[in-house]
DNA sequence: AAGTGCGGCAACCGCAAAAGG
DNA sequence: ACCTTTTGCGGTTGCCGCACT
């Protein structure tokens, strides 16, 4: 934010940094660490406020830093991440070294916000559109998406207690004191989530009875397109403005060489298997998926199956074993 | 070439929690 | 136990630069 024209008159000098007011910062941190942000500030010939200097060096300065372009597996943990934390950045910065939470939410803000709602997923919720809108009238297939809507939330919910209690427990075992290593606390070897294995487990469940009751109406259930073949290989190519997975637009009728790899990457599958590989049992249950719950269902299952992993096979097949 | 609109992102704001006295 | 200061966090702002007309 430049608003140093507003602030001219004041002591305290506001706006962007300048090279030198970096230099200065740099240098009085690497010879004597940051201490209190507000003495650091005088000591170090700056007229700035504490705070601003915090920030600089937080945001920008820290030598261990990574600026530039995301992954495609930085998008993947971001989004897996925000499905599962929502808007708190600094939980999901702990799971991208060298990321800081100020550029994820600026990186989520401009770019894979925009992306999920592309390709019609509501980036609040992380669910197609269709079934949120779909929820504000009372028809039993809207009120059953309300009702998933709810278990996953709580799941969430619970996932999220268990992993703040998890992460302090993990920080109390290893726990340096040192005033500069707080600032390198959180570039510590990202923590795994076990967190998702609850959400994973909460996932199952619901769509297990959501392929149940679902099933019943099946028959009622029109396939628009006339296809009724959703498969994995393909369900990134039902988007009508060609927009793969990861939000990437290739305009209309686009033929994507390396959507397939990108989308199996994920879906969790090592970069290196092709999709030819991908088991056929995935297939089938997409297929057998849309054909009895209709493809809007089989899209959502996609989705879901892209938010959670594949790395939970046996729920995969015990789900394919019910249909 | 000049004007306009818009996206990206660095930096600020305000609040809450933690730490210190 | 209470008050003050510091730190952390998420939301928001507004300048810069680019694309478009």
């Amino acid at each position: 934010m430049r608003k140093s024209s507003s602030y001219a008159a004041s002591r305290i000098k506001r706006g962007a940094w300048t090279p030198e007011e970096d230099r200065k910062l740099l240098a009085y941190i690497q010879l004597h660490g940051h201490g209190s942000w507000r003495s650091l500030s005088q000591k170090a010939g700056l007229k700035r406020c504490g705070k601003s200097c915090r920030l600089r060096w937080r945001n920008y300065l820290r030598p261990d830093i990574k600026r530039g372009n995301f992954s495609l597996h930085e998008d993947q943990t971001i989004i897996q991440l925000h499905a599962l934390l929502g808007n708190r950045w600094s939980a999901i910065a702990t799971h991208l070294p060298k990321r800081t939470d100020n550029e994820i939410k600026n990186y989520w803000n401009t770019h894979l916000k925009k992306r999920l709602a592309k390709i019609g997923l509501d980036p609040a919720t992380h669910k197609p559109k269709a079934a949120i809108l779909g929820s504000a009238n009372g028809d039993p297939k809207n009120l059953s998406n309300l009702s998933h809507i709810a278990q996953w939330e709580s799941a969430r919910i619970q996932a999220e207690a268990r992993f703040v209690k998890e992460s302090k427990l993990r920080m109390h075992a290893s726990a340096p004191a040192a005033s500069l290593s707080d600032e390198h606390h959180q570039f510590a070897p990202p923590l795994v989530p076990q967190c998702l294995d609850i959400l994973r487990a909460s996932a199952w469940e619901s769509l297990i009875s959501m392929s149940k009751s679902s099933s019943r109406s099946a028959a009622l259930i029109d396939d628009t397109n006339g296809q009724g073949n959703v498969s994995f290989g393909d369900h990134h190519h039902v988007h009508d403005h060609g927009v793969n997975m990861v939000g990437q637009d290739y305009g209309p009728n686009f033929e994507d060489p390396t959507s397939d790899q990108q989308l199996s990457s994920l879906m969790g599958y090592d970069d290196a298997t092709p999709m030819s590989s991908v088991p056929t049992e995935s297939m089938d249950v997409y297929e057998l998926f849309g054909q009895y719950c209709g493809n809007e269902w089989s899209e959502s299952l996609a989705a879901l199956h892209h938010n959670i992993g594949s790395e939970f096979e046996d729920a995969w097949n015990s789900l394919e074993q019910i249909m």
